[in-house]
DNA sequence: GTGTATAATGTAAACGTTTACAGTCATACC
DNA sequence: GGTATGACTGTAAACGTTTACATTATACAC
């Protein structure tokens, strides 16, 4: 039916929509009395209101989210900022966030660092603006970012902290997270218990925090256990594949091979796989493998990756859960963190070392 | 700094933001020269633009984009509509979608339909409304959805379909894709060429029209070779890991076991290897796997996937350059589909059967 | 110096809501 | 029948911009 409004360049059909006006017109009556009927219709007389109400129906009309927006001051619009929306964790975060975010009517707008440090001053930038009513940091931001983000230039915006980013925890943001470091130094102290003793751990970026407390897990638990680690057998994967590729290789070269690989995360730890198999050694026998997130590619990896379950979704709606309480009440929550369990999956892709 | 505002349960501070009205009083001109010296500096004299920069940079005056939203009546907001955002192929697409926007200015605020046909009437809710200024659909959407969008009860908004869903093309959207149809084909003359007689399809969802182009391609393939598709050689994977393991388990089950699976994308043909490994099966001697879009995993699966690779990014930002060509010329593109080339990745998973 | 063209700036309306306040009207009570 | 009360509705201001139009200042030619 539209067919001819749709012809290659021709003018877009551009009626003008409806306004609260041409309601209130129609239905002989002003318009904050289209307004109360939308907005609070006890407030008005059942027999106006199904004359309004009619009127609605008949022009089809619904309020203009801009005008709202502008007069009230609110989007309705939460800002979610994180490294990469490819990643597998980030995507089961996001389903809880955007599950109870869209139960209370907001959308989300979704910002990627890219680990990219530039666009995190973008992020300040935006803040100050008013473009959403509240952010959800999963990534780490520029320390200019934080400066924005704390001052009070501005009306201060509510922020949540998800994950463990500990610069901005120490500014006394609200967060949700698991205790990392003390995941870490499980899987380094379960590694230590089957018996290997060259364990090495591949981070993800030397600017990211997103997996210091991991890396520092990991020392803690080899410091414990006595065993000084070898230059080299800590490597930045990059938190992507190619990345963990490479990283892979570099250890598989090194004087003393580990035998075990500790991986920051599951996407890297799914490159190491890959690196090792293409070296023509085993996993577990030759090289075991343990990866962090149990992201759901870990569980049908060959052989199956071991890894640290985050409540990735669960994690999720707390933080919005946290961030809308603080939006609603227009009070800043307790910013204590909320620590999340988390649990060692144990599948067949680690196994005590053979020499 | 801020540590004070910041203590639980107190109220958050709220210093009225600077308005544009701050900046003219204390430059000492008219609201008016302040919006022309942010819009269009050189409609301004030097000597009074240099006076309201700087009152504009001791006030920290940023524009409330709220009011300019408003005011234009443009968002400078994009709306993306998909499936699922844990899609690494979608993903990728929304990549090249996002820096192309980005590179314009304007934001992206994403709909995940997550298969569900309820969601869509939403979207079809957003659109009449003005919340953002173009909609990119990589998802189908339900028959309501696709009533509103085509309507012209309100201002139609500019719309742009990625991938390949003939109910929107035949609404008359441009659309850009690859030639799922020819790419099956391809896909399928290729495991026959290789001697394979009993060939699988997992397909996506029955309500979903993603898939559908592939799923004939596949029909007509085998059409083509004289071949007839046996009952339960066709099976539904709901696009998932764990759907498309109990298609596969189906599969392996049947009298007539095939010794080729094709999988509608890579996802599920990861699910699938995973299945048919568990059983205790080899690939490809056994049964020989293919998927579909090649995804930055199908490389590392062991064996590395067969794949079809689209230039997820490429699509990303064909259709995000088409749609903001719609929008600021304000006229509607060619609705002719762009065809972007895809390619047949020949991995290990896939060689002759044995029987 | 006058006149004219043009540049620079100011005035004020408009965008579509929400909402404080004022007004109207019906009801109940005396 | 007057009055108080409360329910309902209307009036108009406000939110922060942008922009058409009006006005004033400047430059330039004679």
């Amino acid at each position: 039916m539209s067919q001819t409004a749709n012809t290659p360049g021709k003018k877009v059909t551009t009626k003008q929509p409806v306004s609260i006006k041409d309601v209130a017109r129609l239905a002989e009556v002003s318009i904050a009395t289209v307004s109360r009927c939308v907005n609070d219709p006890d407030r008005v007389r059942a027999s106006t209101r199904n004359r309004v109400e009619a009127a609605i129906l008949q022009t089809g009309y619904s309020p203009n989210p801009l005008a709202q927006s502008f007069r009230r001051g609110k989007t309705k619009v939460i800002m979610v900022v994180l490294p990469s929306v490819g990643d597998p964790f980030f995507t089961e975060v996001m389903k809880g966030l955007r599950e109870v975010a869209n139960a209370s009517g907001y959308s989300l707008l979704i910002n990627e660092t890219q680990f990219n440090t530039m666009t995190a001053d973008e992020i300040g930038a935006m803040v100050v603006s008013r473009q959403a009513d509240g952010i959800v940091l999963l990534a780490s931001v520029s320390p200019f970012g934080t400066a924005v983000l704390s001052s009070d230039n501005n009306r201060r915006l509510p922020v949540v902290v998800g994950c463990e980013i500990v610069s901005l925890q120490a500014a006394g943001y609200p967060s949700v997270h698991i205790d990392n470091q003390a995941a870490a130094i499980e899987v380094t102290d379960y590694l230590l218990e089957l018996g290997h003793r060259r364990i090495a751990f591949i981070h993800g970026q030397e600017s990211s925090l997103l997996t210091k407390d991991r890396e520092d897990g990991y020392r803690l638990s080899m410091l414990a256990a006595g065993l000084s680690i070898e230059d080299g057998w800590v490597v930045g994967g990059n938190l992507t594949i190619t990345g963990a590729i490479q990283a892979t290789q570099k250890l598989l070269r090194h004087r003393h091979r580990p035998t075990a690989i500790f991986c920051a995360n599951d996407e890297m730890a799914m490159g190491c796989m890959h690196a090792i198999k293409s070296a023509g050694l085993k996993i577990p026998q030759d090289v075991s493998v343990i990866g962090f997130d149990d992201v759901r590619y870990a569980a049908i990896m060959d052989p199956p990756l071991s890894s640290v379950r985050q409540p990735a979704k669960d994690i999720g709606e707390q933080v919005m859960l946290r961030l809308l309480g603080e939006i609603e009440t227009g009070r800043s929550t307790d910013a204590e963190p909320v620590i999340v369990p988390h649990e060692l999956v144990l599948r067949r892709s680690v196994a005590p070392p053979v020499d």
